[in-house]
DNA sequence: TTAAACTCTACTATTTTTATAGAATTAATT
DNA sequence: AATTAATTCTATAAAAATAGTAGAGTTTAA
């Protein structure tokens, strides 16, 4: 499940590829239009323009805008960002692995097998969704 | 991600399959095989008898033993029982469904659409992917 | 200089997860 | 009948993660 973190990162994305190129959208905007507590957002935004995905402009008529094409942008891509690895454990992940304390050889490890393959699905299908492809529904 | 006590509901199934058909196991012998907290194993089973994939013997010389094939138990199921949802918001999911709060019209939803489609790829996979075949590797 | 915005760090409250404890019950054996 | 060894059940506790708040600092336009 996707943290609220995540639910609001995507929404505030979604709400930024709405508008016309060359706005600048101020964070309570986004706030009260996709229903987000302003402080948790102003959180969340700086995130998201530390990992480059938006830019802001600071001082009075300050605010936030897409710096990445919104079709580069991936569900995966923000999972990441927020909740991390895409994959059910870290010893299955690319971006986030980890070998498992309890696993005495990964190679044979039963389970290890079926969560990359589900990962690999997974991973697929979140890559193709993009913030555009929403934007067009 | 898998919580451990999924994690650990995989591997006590996995365990339990690999036994001679009619084999009864302890509870402290699955724990120590698998690496699970014994006490916190308990509970886990238990759980995995109330929803009817394990079936218990009272007593001494009791213990655990499947009571449903193993290749009918699907990673999808084991993951709903302990961690709920597979879609990534109850919005967009089959047996955890719930509207969201502070969404006006899930029709007009930009976001649900995409979390339908990861949801049921993600599920085709989960179903896929089954103790038995695990187990076969 | 003022107003309005982002930036940054710290903190707090809540919830969820991960166990642990211990008494009760059941069944086989002696 | 007593003993032993197992599951069953409820309550509790410790730790971690999540969600949100507070407030001071910085930047920029007017």
């Amino acid at each position: 499940m996707l943290s609220h973190k995540t639910k609001y990162a995507l929404k505030a994305l979604l709400f930024l590829a709405q508008q016309e190129p060359g706005y600048i959208a101020r964070t309570i905007e986004i706030a009260n239009t996709a229903a987000i507590p302003k402080k948790f957002l102003e959180q969340i935004l700086l995130d998201l323009k530390r990992a480059h995905f938006v830019g802001s402009k600071q001082g009075k008529f300050g605010g936030y805008y897409l710096i990445k094409s919104s079709n580069e942008i991936t569900m995966a891509d923000i999972h990441r960002l927020f909740d991390g690895a895409i994959a059910l454990l870290p010893c299955a992940s690319l971006n986030f692995y980890e070998p498992c304390s309890d696993c005495k050889s990964e190679s044979e490890c039963a389970l290890r097998h079926g969560l990359i393959t589900i990962r690999e699905e997974t991973l697929k299908a979140m890559q193709g969704i993009t913030i555009a492809s929403l934007v067009k529904k």
